[in-house]
DNA sequence: ATTCAAATAGTCAATTTTGACTATATTATG
DNA sequence: CATAATATAGTCAAAATTGACTATTTGAAT
């Protein structure tokens, strides 16, 4: 339902076409969902049999005709209802990363330190990357602060561990 | 494919039948993944038909015969392939809770404070069970110390954004 | 000994999600 | 100007995921 939840609240503040939607959500949001384009499209069209959102097809110049959508009544009922019940609730991460430290020792440490140095360096550059993102103005701040924040924070745990295996290779 | 890493590990160390993986996963690695009892049994017969696995129909007492999985020559190596993949990459995990964030502004700050003061309480009870798991011995002990490091950071990060609100709300 | 609840062991249809593909428009490059 | 690359806007069949259901066994309570 989160996914609905984005979609219809993105609406709210500006009607979209399906692309630009995605598109929106691909750039700003990929920390909270990695929703693919096709799957836009289809909860798209589910919501709009549902009533939630309508379509317009619009024509640009003489570009083909895009469906530009928008929130009914209805809609935004759903968006005040899936709002409060999103807010009201903790919902784990989860973290598939962990799936192959379960299995850590099974490989000499020497190879599991190397593996994850790897590791570390992907982690580095994504938090780099999210610190340089200047400051927004808008709501989105707080995803771009938590996504820092959550950052750093891993990043000091992946550190550990290798630290540990530091220890266990000397 | 974590998913798959994950039964093709635990099969490893142990055959065990559908039942009892997902018994296990469940109880234990919740916070890597939220796998559904009918997923295992899918990606365990897909991983039988990719000849990764291999069933043997057991009968214990009188109860109903059960099929018991262990790993092929063919698993191990794809066990092996697998884990390195899993170890040297970074997957950021996605907060689906930050996506009520993006539109906390859309409510006034009292009913926004008292909605998270309630997601706060999950977040709390759960940081709460998550301590007073003992320590594993088992290679499982990093992936709880990790879910304790990670709840303590969300719990410090949502009283930061209440806190805001109590500011705007004065 | 009987009934009730919980644990065990799955199956299956329906829903959700995705990757691969199509097709046009715009911009850049030589 | 031709053409190559990229951005725009989607569609669709295949794959993954889930919720709801069945059925037997064990243990507990009466």
């Amino acid at each position: 339902m989160d996914r609905e939840l984005l979609l219809l609240g993105i609406l709210r503040e500006q009607e979209m076409h399906g692309y630009e939607l995605h598109e929106f959500i691909d750039k700003n949001l990929a920390s909270c969902t990695d929703m693919k384009k096709s799957t836009a499209y289809y909860l798209l069209k589910k919501m709009e049999e549902a009533g939630l959102i309508s379509q317009e097809t619009r024509q640009e110049g003489n570009r083909p005709p895009r469906q530009v959508y928008h929130l009914t009544p209805a809609g935004e009922a759903e968006f005040q209802r899936l709002l409060r019940e999103n807010l009201a609730h903790y919902r784990t991460a989860y973290f598939t990363g962990d799936i192959g430290l379960v299995f850590l020792d099974q490989l000499d440490p020497a190879e599991a330190r190397s593996l994850l140095l790897k590791r570390r360096a992907e982690l580095a550059d994504e938090l780099a990357v999210a610190e340089s993102i200047p400051g927004h103005p808008s709501s989105l701040q707080l995803v771009f602060d938590h996504l820092v924040y959550h950052l750093r924070a891993e990043l000091a745990w992946t550190d550990s561990i290798i630290q540990r295996l530091n220890g266990s290779d000397a």
